[in-house]
DNA sequence: GCGACAG
DNA sequence: ATCTTGTCGC
């Protein structure tokens, strides 16, 4: 298995090919939410990607893959534990769609290679890095209405490298930042306008219930 | 030494 | 991630 050191020298490899900009297409048909399921009492894990109409948010298409975990969880290396299972679940997808949301970080991390730049950069789409909490960076005075938007700040470097977005008035913040192909502008747009009743964009949360689904029968 | 630490 | 429904507090 590759080792804490191998997969630092591989993050600061693979994050020279990541792209800061818009590179999607001009209209947006079909956008996919990633998210990776863990069983409570067995070493399985189940990837679950879910196609949605970007328009409509009606659900297009899911692939699952259940598989036993490969890589403990280190904070900062969380992408060679759930990659594996996104790459199969990936695979198995009929309708490509033109960009991902993950349910993780992507440049805020502290070598700018958090999972949405990893799985993008593998798969070569657009990827939005979408967390529920923060990894690494610094940031003040974000707003309590829907829309509030704060700077994450590295404190190495003092660049901002992803942003706290307010997705429900008085309700914690998620994390978004560059997964690849994709600017820090348009990804926070484009979460926002994902999070329409929850506070997580409705992506995540389908690839949530049916990654927990899939994994329920996977046991069976 | 202490706190922080994606899921 | 996983413990987990109703309940406490603003």
């Amino acid at each position: 298995m590759i080792t804490e050191e191998e997969a630092i020298a591989l993050q600061e490899e693979l994050s020279r090919a990541v792209i800061l900009t818009d590179q999607l297409p001009a209209t947006i048909n079909y956008i996919a939410g990633t998210d990776v399921e863990y069983d409570k009492d067995t070493n399985l894990i189940a990837g679950s990607i879910a196609v949605l109409d970007y328009k409509t948010l009606n659900v297009i298409e899911v692939a699952t893959h259940c598989m036993e975990v490969t890589f403990p969880y280190i904070p900062g290396l969380f992408s060679f534990r759930e990659m594996p299972p996104l790459l199969e679940a990936f695979n198995k997808l009929e309708v490509k769609p033109d960009l991902f949301v993950c349910d993780a970080q992507g440049m805020a991390h502290p070598r700018r290679f958090g999972l949405a730049c990893h799985f993008g950069v593998s798969i070569n789409y657009p990827v939005i890095g979408c967390g529920k909490t923060k990894l690494y960076g610094v940031y003040e005075d974000l707003g309590e209405e829907r829309g509030s938007v704060a700077s994450l700040i590295a404190p190495d470097n003092g660049e901002t490298i992803g942003n706290a977005l307010r997705t429900q008035a008085g309700i914690n913040p998620v994390f978004v930042s560059v997964g690849h192909k994709i600017s820090l502008a348009t990804a926070t747009d484009i979460v926002l306008k994902l999070c329409t009743q929850y506070r997580l964009p409705e992506t995540t949360r389908v690839a949530d219930h049916y990654g927990r689904l899939a994994l329920l029968a996977y046991k069976k």
